[in-house]
RNA sequence: GGGGCUGUAGCUCAAUCGGGAGAGCGCAACACUGGCAGUGUUGAGGUAGAGGGUUCGAAUCCCUCCAGCUCCA
C-alpha cells in the first residue's frame, strides 16, 4: 500500500484516480447554481448534475462516472459554528447507471476506505435499511465484522426522489448504506447499537451520535418505483449514487476532531481568529468565541464559492440566500466586538485554498472582494440605523415591561434589524419580547406572500396529454413557413373540432416554423391558413411538448386534421432576430467593458426592443454605457457571422459557451456563437432565433440603464428599424426645439444656460422688489394704525404680489408697532389671500391669529388657518374681501377686548 | 412574484394638525490666545429625488416615475 492521502488536494486526487482507474468517466462538477433546473435554488448533492438521468428523462454520459461536486444547502445555517456543520462542501461521488450495483458499490467503497484511505476497520460502521439483507451480505462478504453492522429505519436509510408525505407523489426510491467512522473505537461496540427512549425515538447509536460517529459516505441504491398509489416496483435500470464529504474525510484522515482543524479550513480560521483577537489554538474550542471563528470562517468560504459561481448578495431569490450567509457571519462577529470590515479578508485566505482545484474563483477574486465590502458595508449601516430606531423605541416604551411583537416585527421586516439583537438591546433596559407576536407578524407575512406567489411554469395541460405527447415539431430556424397539418384545436381550455371566423382559439400544428415564447424572446406572430380558413396568429407558446399559436380566425373556419400552410409574419421575426443577436452582443460587450461577474439574469426580446438584465453591482456611468454602444456598434459594422449548431451541453459549456441558468436544457444545446479576429466574442447556450450576420441588425442603440434590485441593472435597447426611428424622432425633437429657441442644435445647451440664468436674475429682482413694495406698504399700514386700548388694530386691503411678501408686510409691522394686531386682505393670482398676525405679547396673553383667520375666511368663502402669531387664509371670490374684512375686523377686536379683559 | 420603508444644506438627521425650511457636524471669514489645540462671532450653502394631482395654501395628503434600503416566497 502507498502512502495514504492526507491534504484535501491529494484525497480528491486520490477518490477521483480510483474511479477512473476502475472504469469511472471523471466529469466536471456543477455550478453552484443548478443549469436547467428552475425548481432547485442551489446543487446540493453529488447527483444534481444526474438528476435528469435518474428520472429517465435524459440519457446517461455512459456506464460509470466519478465527481467532486461543490454543493451548498442552508438546512442546517442555525448550526453552523459547531464541530461538524458548514453550507458550503464538496462532495466526492462515484455514479453507476444501470451498471454495477449494491455489490459493486460497496467493494469500492471498502477497498477504497481500508486500502488506499488506510483506516483500520475497528473504526468503520455501517447502516443499512431494516429489511436489506443482500446490502448486509456484502458487507460482510468484504470483511465487515457483523457487530458494525446495523439496520435502521426509513429516517436515516431510504432516500426518495420526490417529497415522501405529498399523497400521489411518485419516482424513483430504495434503500441506501452509510459509512461511519468511530472516533472511539475504546468504548466498544455497545455503544454503536440503537438505543431510544421511552417513547422509541432514537437517543444514539451509529447514526445518532454525531459527538462519536462521523458519516462519511452515504451509498443509495436506487432500486424501486414508486407509483402515485403507492406501490412500488423494481426499476429497470438500477443506479448508484453515492457521496463522500471531502471536509469530513480529510477530518477523519488528518486525525482532527472538527473539519474547521483540516487544512482546508487551516488558513481561513486563522485569518478569523487574527480579525476577533482570539487565541483559537490555545483557547477553550467549546468557548463561544472559537464558535464565532468557525462560523464566520466557514460562511466567508461558503460566499466566495457562491459568488464566484455567479450570485450576488440580493433581496431577492439567491442572492438573499447567500445575504443570509453572509450577514449571520458579520453579526456574530459585530457581537464578538469586531469592529473593522473583515469578509473580503477571510474570502482571500478562502481563495488561496481553493484556486487549486477551482481556478474561476481565483479569476473572480476582486469581483469577490468588492461585493463582500458592499454587502458588509450595507449590513453595518443596516444595524446602526436598526440600533437608533429601537433605543428611540425604548425610550417611548419607558415604563412598559415588553416590546410589543408589532414593533419588532417592523424593525426587522422594514429595517432588516435581527430580532435577537433587539431581543438583547431590550433585555439589557429591563425590557422582554413579546415573542407571540412577533410570530403572528411573520406568519401573516408568509400568507401572504404565498397567496400571491405564483407556480412555475411549463406544466403540461392535461387536455394536450390527451392528444399525445411530442407532437409538434419546430422548423423556424431556418425557415419561416411550412406545409403542416392541425393536429388539435382548444377554445376555451377545451378540445374542438372546429372554430368558426371571428372566434378566439388555440391551434396545435404537427410541424411549425412558428417560435414559441422562450429565452426571453417572445412568440411569433403570423398566420395559418387552410383551404377553409385563414388564422391569424398573434402569440406563440410552448406548452408540455406542443407548441400552441393562439389568435383568431380572420375567414372561414379551421377544422382539425386539415392541412395548413404556417407563416410567420416576417417583419416580426427579422425584428426579435435582430434583438435577439442585439441582446448577445451587448452581454459579450458587458462582459468585456465591465468584467467576466457580468452575467445575464433574464431577459426580454420583442420586435421593437430588448431589455436585459444582468449581475453588476453600481450604476453603469453614461460614457461607459457609450462605450459599450460603440463596441457592440463596431461588431456590427464588422458583419461577422452568427454560427449556431448543436451539441452536448457539457462539450458547449467546456469550450466557453454561457448557460443561461434559469433556463431548461436538454442532453442536446444549442449554442449561438459570433466570432471575430480575435476568436470568439460570444457563445451562449440558446434556442432563440437570430440573424445570420451582425451587419443585419444596422445599428445598436442603448436606451437606458436602470436597477432592478440590489446587485441586478437592467439596460434597454433597439436596433434596425426601430433603433433608426428613435434616433430620428430625437433628432427632431432637437431641431423643434432649437427652432424655439432661436438657436442651432449645437448651441442648445449655451442657450438653456444663458435660459436658466436669466430666469434666475428675474427671480432675485421681483424678490427685490417685492421686498421694497412690502416696505412702502408696511409704511402706509403703520401710519394709518388705529389704537385699541394698549394695542394697535390694522385691518386693511393691500395691494401686494406674492404670499411671501404679504407676510414679510406682517413682519415689519409687528416689528414696529407692539403690540399689535394685524388683519391683512390681497389679491393674489386673482384670488383673496388673507393673512392674521399678532406680536408676541398678544399671544401670551391669549390672542390667536389662527381662529381669527378662520373667521375671515369663512365670510370670504374659503378656508385658512395657522399658527397663533401667523396664519393665512385664501378663497377663490375676490368680491368677498370687504364682507371677510369686516369678519375679521369683529374677531379681532373680540379677540383683543378678551386678552385685555384678562390681563 | 408579494409586502414594508427612505429620499430635506457637503454629511447625519429634525420640524406636533397641511400654515414663514431648521439643528448638529463640516465649510469660509473674522476675533480671543505667543503658536497649536480650543472657544466665540458672522456668513455662505436648498428646483425639499423628478413629474402630476388635491387644497386658499404641500417638505407634509394622493398618483406615476427614478434612486436606494428591507422582509417574505
Amino acid at each position: 500500500m502507498t502512502n495514504p492521502p492526507h491534504t484535501s488536494d491529494e484525497i480528491r486526487e486520490a477518490y477521483l484516480r480510483f474511479f477512473q482507474e476502475r472504469g469511472h468517466a471523471l466529469l466536471p462538477g456543477w455550478p453552484l447554481v443548478p443549469i436547467g433546473d428552475p425548481t432547485s435554488l442551489f446543487t446540493s448533492a453529488g447527483m444534481q448534475q444526474f438528476k435528469p438521468v435518474f428520472m429517465g428523462e435524459q440519457d446517461a454520459p455512459g456506464p460509470r462516472a466519478t465527481t467532486v461536486q461543490r454543493c451548498f444547502r442552508t438546512t442546517d445555517i442555525e448550526e453552523v459554528g459547531d464541530f461538524s456543520h458548514c453550507t458550503a462542501f464538496e462532495m466526492l461521488g462515484n455514479f453507476s447507471f444501470g451498471d454495477y450495483f449494491k455489490k459493486g458499490a460497496i467493494e469500492f467503497a471498502w477497498e477504497l476506505l481500508t486500502a488506499v484511505y488506510g483506516i483500520p476497520v475497528e473504526r468503520l460502521h455501517v447502516t443499512i435499511f431494516l429489511d436489506d439483507d443482500e446490502s448486509h451480505g456484502h458487507w460482510r462478504a468484504v470483511g465487515m465484522p457483523e457487530d458494525h453492522i446495523h439496520r435502521r429505519d426509513e429516517d436515516l436509510n431510504y432516500w426518495f426522489s420526490f417529497p415522501k408525505d405529498t399523497p400521489g407523489a411518485s419516482g424513483p426510491c430504495g434503500p441506501d448504506s452509510e459509512i461511519y467512522f468511530d472516533f472511539h473505537p475504546d468504548r466498544g461496540t455497545a455503544g454503536a447499537a440503537l438505543q431510544v427512549d421511552a417513547q422509541g425515538n432514537p437517543t444514539g447509536g451509529v447514526g445518532y451520535d454525531d459527538e462519536r460517529f462521523l458519516e462519511i459516505w452515504n451509498l443509495v441504491f436506487m432500486q424501486l418505483y414508486q407509483r402515485p398509489d403507492g406501490t412500488r416496483v423494481e426499476l429497470p435500470k438500477q443506479n448508484i449514487d453515492t457521496g463522500s464529504g471531502l471536509e469530513r474525510v480529510a477530518c477523519v484522515l488528518q486525525g482532527k476532531r472538527s473539519v474547521f482543524e483540516t487544512d482546508i479550513f487551516l488558513p481561513i480560521l486563522t485569518e478569523a481568529a487574527n480579525v476577533l483577537g482570539y487565541d483559537y489554538f490555545s483557547g477553550d474550542l467549546h468557548s463561544h468565541e472559537a464558535y464565532v471563528v468557525r462560523a464566520m470562517s466557514e460562511h466567508c468560504r461558503a460566499a466566495t464559492m457562491l459568488i464566484a459561481d455567479g450570485v450576488v448578495p440580493s433581496n431577492e431569490g439567491r442572492g438573499y440566500i447567500l445575504r443570509r450567509v453572509v450577514r449571520r457571519a458579520i453579526y456574530l462577529a459585530r457581537r464578538a466586538g469586531v469592529k473593522e470590515i473583515f469578509t473580503p479578508r477571510l474570502a482571500d485566505a478562502a481563495i488561496g485554498k481553493l484556486r487549486g482545484a477551482y481556478p474561476h474563483i481565483a479569476e473572480s477574486r476582486e469581483f469577490i472582494a468588492r461585493a463582500l465590502r458592499t454587502e458588509e458595508e450595507r449590513f453595518v449601516r443596516t444595524l446602526e440605523a436598526g440600533t437608533h430606531r429601537l433605543e428611540a423605541l425604548l425610550d417611548r416604551l419607558e415604563g412598559q415591561a415588553a416590546v410589543p411583537g408589532d414593533e419588532a416585527f417592523l424593525l426587522y421586516d422594514t429595517f432588516g434589524f435581527p430580532v435577537e439583537l433587539t431581543r438583547e438591546i431590550a433585555a439589557a433596559r429591563g425590557f422582554t419580547l413579546d415573542d407571540g407576536g412577533f410570530e403572528a407578524a411573520m406568519q401573516e407575512q408568509r400568507r401572504r406572500s404565498r397567496e400571491h406567489g405564483q407556480f412555475l411554469k411549463g406544466e403540461p395541460s392535461p387536455l394536450l396529454r390527451q392528444i399525445g405527447e411530442e407532437h409538434s415539431a419546430f422548423v423556424g430556424y431556418s425557415r419561416v413557413d411550412a406545409d403542416a397539418n392541425v393536429v388539435a384545436i382548444l377554445k376555451d381550455g377545451a378540445l374542438a373540432e372546429l372554430a368558426g371566423t371571428g372566434e378566439r382559439a388555440e391551434i396545435v400544428l404537427d410541424t411549425t416554423p412558428f417560435y414559441p415564447e422562450g429565452g426571453g424572446q417572445a412568440g411569433d406572430h403570423g398566420t395559418i391558413r387552410t383551404a377553409s380558413g385563414v388564422f391569424a396568429v398573434e402569440d406563440t407558446q410552448s406548452t408540455g411538448g406542443a407548441i400552441v399559436h393562439r389568435g383568431r380566425v380572420t375567414e372561414g373556419a379551421i377544422r382539425v386534421a386539415e392541412a395548413a400552410e404556417a407563416l410567420v409574419d416576417h417583419a416580426y421575426r427579422t425584428g426579435s432576430a435582430r434583438n435577439h443577436t442585439g441582446t448577445h452582443l451587448l452581454h459579450a460587450t458587458l462582459r468585456r467593458m465591465l468584467g467576466s461577474h457580468v452575467r445575464q439574469q433574464g431577459s426580454l426580446v420583442t420586435p421593437d426592443r430588448l431589455r436585459f438584465d444582468f449581475t453588476h453591482l453600481e450604476q453603469v456611468p453614461r460614457e461607459l454605457l457609450n462605450e459599450v454602444q460603440q463596441v457592440a456598434n463596431a461588431k456590427v459594422r464588422d458583419d461577422l457571422e452568427v454560427a449556431w449548431r448543436r451539441t452536448s451541453y457539457r462539450a458547449a459549456v467546456d469550450g466557453g459557451a454561457l448557460a443561461f441558468f434559469g433556463d431548461k436544457y436538454g442532453s442536446e444545446v444549442r449554442v449561438v456563437e459570433i466570432r471575430d479576429t480575435d476568436g470568439l466574442f460570444s457563445a451562449e447556450l440558446c434556442g432563440g432565433t437570430h440573424v445570420h450576420r451582425t451587419g443585419e441588425l444596422g445599428f445598436v442603440h442603448i436606451l437606458r440603464e436602470s436597477a432592478v434590485a440590489a446587485g441586478t441593472r437592467r439596460i434597454e435597447a433597439m436596433t434596425g428599424r426601430a433603433a433608426e426611428a428613435h434616433l430620428l424622432e430625437q433628432q427632431d425633437r432637437l431641431a423643434r426645439l432649437a427652432e424655439r429657441l432661436s438657436t442651432t442644435p449645437a448651441d442648445l445647451e449655451e442657450r438653456v444656460e444663458a435660459l436658466q440664468a436669466e430666469v434666475e436674475r428675474l427671480r432675485r429682482q421681483s424678490e427685490q422688489l417685492a421686498r421694497l413694495q412690502a416696505g412702502a406698504v408696511a409704511e402706509g399700514l403703520i401710519e394709518g394704525a388705529a389704537s385699541m386700548g394698549d394695542a394697535r388694530l390694522i385691518v386693511a386691503k393691500v395691494d401686494i404680489g406674492s404670499h411671501d411678501a404679504l407676510k414679510d408686510v406682517a413682519d415689519r409691522v409687528r416689528e414696529r408697532l407692539k403690540p399689535s394686531l394685524l388683519v391683512l386682505a390681497a389679491v393674489i393670482d386673482g384670488k383673496p389671500a388673507f393673512l392674521a398676525a399678532a406680536t408676541a405679547d398678544l399671544v401670551a396673553g391669549g390672542v390667536h391669529a389662527g381662529t381669527i383667520v378662520r373667521e375671515v375666511a369663512k365670510a370670504g368663502g374659503g378656508g385658512g388657518g395657522g399658527r397663533p402669531d401667523m396664519a393665512q387664509a385664501g378663497a377663490k371670490d375676490t368680491s368677498l374681501i370687504d364682507a371677510a374684512l369686516a369678519a375679521g375686523r369683529r374677531a379681532a377686536t373680540e379677540a383683543l377686548e378678551r386678552s385685555t379683559a384678562r390681563s
